[in-house]
RNA sequence: GGGGGCGUAGCUCAGCAGGCAGAGCAGCAGACUUUUAAUCUGACGGUCGCAGGUUCGAUUCCUGCCGCCCUCACCA
């Protein structure tokens, strides 16, 4: 039978479970004690009482009056074992019409099979939610990328390592904000929807306000609502939020990302260094146990401190050119030999600097290194570096080849700011302009301490720390072209249609 | 956006120099009192991504489209 006529025959199981007086989908569930604090007490011999537990159906073995099942809850699994004769013959009943993938309740006490497997013993079985769909391959699992993505509860039932990234994830986000909060840092929540972006050069994600009928952006970084906290004098804030940029996917880039920005008055490049290094060296402990992390043949230490290298002398090393004296041509040379597809008409000093380090520099960054000394104008909210004012107080962390930290000396100066942006905005490619934020200008106006701040990209660290190759890996629905399974691809929305304010 | 690859049963995959569409698992019916990928028997299950074209005949060849993957480009 085809997906359609399974699905009918599910239905049609838990209409008739129905008919028998067995509820497919009941409110309640009994008492019942999570599997894995049920195998640790039986293993410490401190379970002398039956037990409930309750989970999926995973496996079924039935042997004429005996069978066995498995039942998994939250990455633990137990086994169930039921006697005709030992078991409440209703539960026997209930038992050959379960199917994979049920949801159950089984009750009985714990004890050890002939072969030594801690199992339930059970008396009492429940049925707590009907399965009317096949899962997928038991042991083969769902490997389609496509079918894994869009169907996220399926990848997560079945493939255990998925799990645990996301269970990763998760320690990675507990690392960072305890971090934070020791050193007393305050957690806020900026907006969202805004009706002016900026932050970062990207293109925004539009939308439109009905009752104010104007247009509104998603948000493409947190940076200028956080500087106006430390303006108002919350000391040091942060941010841990989804940001939107409408550019390109692939596998190092979703439309929707998790961006952690941190702002620490009085503090400075110094300060964001020592902060970071916290950061990913927390992060790395508790999301796997050790600062050191396999990487190819060798290891990444995120122990610490890291090697600060100035971009230029980077660049030097790996190329014998001078980022800022050599002249464009031989920039260019060195770009085109390490094979730039396109380059445009006339390029600007910064986008070759930037263009070379990222294809000659980049991916030889293995152990975490900060780079520092960006060209300025790549730098617009970043101070000017003292001793080489072509470039900024600014460094980026790279570990493993990727851009993991993005920090800077602050700009506080009001009409420096002003003008940088401006300069910015001018640069804009292709008529694409920046648009300047007044409020925020007018913010620093009325003063910005000294201060250091930090952008950190949370789902590359966890890319890094569970080494993923995708960011859809680490992104539990990540965003993919609507398919014809989905519901409708495009829905009109009615200019009026406002009800829900 | 360019180039390459892929799309076959619910899942994992075969197959096709053009000739009735295959397996394992799952699901269905049955046998079985210590299994743990249980085993055994039987039956069922397909718009071969979608739409055209060539052909006596297309899942197979061609074109277009859709989706995914890889890669390049774009992305402070």
């Amino acid at each position: 039978m085809g997906l359609e006529h399974t699905v009918a025959s599910g239905l049609e199981k838990a209409r008739l479970l129905r008919e028998d007086s067995i509820e497919p989908y009941p409110e309640h569930t009994p008492p019942r004690t999570p599997i894995d604090i049920v195998l640790r007490s039986f293993e410490a011999g401190e379970l002398n009482e039956p037990v409930g537990v309750a989970g999926r159906l995973v496996a079924k073995r039935a042997h004429g009056k005996l069978a066995f099942g498995d039942v998994a809850e939250g990455g633990a699994k137990v086994q169930l074992f039921l006697r005709e004769g030992s078991a409440d013959p209703s539960a026997v009943a209930l038992f050959r019409r379960l199917d994979l993938g049920d949801w159950i309740w089984a009750h009985g006490p714990v004890i050890r099979t002939r072969t030594g497997e801690v199992s339930v013993d059970v008396r009492d079985l429940m049925l707590l939610s009907k399965i009317v769909r096949p899962l997928p391959d038991k042991w083969k699992g769902l490997k389609d990328h496509e079918a894994r993505y869009r169907q996220r509860y399926l990848d997560l039932m079945v493939n255990p390592a998925s799990r645990a990234v996301f269970e990763t994830r998760a320690a990675v986000l507990r690392a960072l904000r305890s971090t934070l909060d020791a050193r007393g840092f305050l957690e806020v929540d900026t907006p969202v929807l805004q009706a002016l972006y900026g932050g970062a050069a990207a293109r925004p994600f539009t939308t439109h306000h009905h009752a104010l009928d104007r247009m509104f952006y998603l948000r493409i970084a947190l940076e200028l609502h956080l500087k106006r906290l430390l303006v108002g004098g919350m000391s040091k804030v942060y941010e841990i939020g989804k940001c939107f940029r409408n550019e390109g996917m692939d596998r190092s880039h979703n439309p929707e990302f998790t961006l952690l920005e941190a702002y620490e008055s009085f503090s400075d490049l110094d300060g964001m260094m020592e902060l970071s290094e916290a950061l990913v060296r927390a992060a790395a402990i508790e999301a796997t146990g050790s600062a050191r992390l396999p990487h190819g043949d060798g290891e990444i230490d995120l122990g610490g401190p890291f090697p600060r290298r100035p971009m230029a002398d980077l660049i030097r090393e790996r190329t014998g050119l001078d980022a800022f004296e050599s002249p464009d041509d031989h920039l260019v040379e060195a770009c085109a030999h390490r094979g730039l597809g396109e380059i445009p008409p006339a390029p600007s000093r910064a986008w070759l600097i930037d263009k070379l380090f990222s294809l000659a520099v980049e991916p030889t960054l293995l152990q975490p290194t900060f780079v520092t000394n960006h060209p300025l104008d790549l730098s617009p909210l970043a101070r000017v570096d003292r001793s080489d004012p072509r470039t900024a107080a600014r460094f980026e962390l790279f570990v493993a080849g990727r851009e993991v930290v993005n920090a800077y000396s602050e700009l506080n100066d009001p009409a420096e700011q002003r003008r940088r942006l401006e300069d910015q905005r001018r640069l804009g490619d292709e008529g694409e302009t920046h648009p300047v934020d007044d409020d925020f200008l007018r913010a620093l106006e009325y003063g910005m301490p000294p201060a250091g701040g930090l952008g950190l990209g949370v789902d590359r660290l966890v890319m890094l720390l569970t080494q993923q190759p995708a960011i859809q890996d680490v992104i539990l629905f990540p965003h993919m072209r609507p398919s014809s399974d989905d519901s409708p691809p495009h829905l009109e929305v009615p200019d009026d249609a406002d009800h829900t304010g």
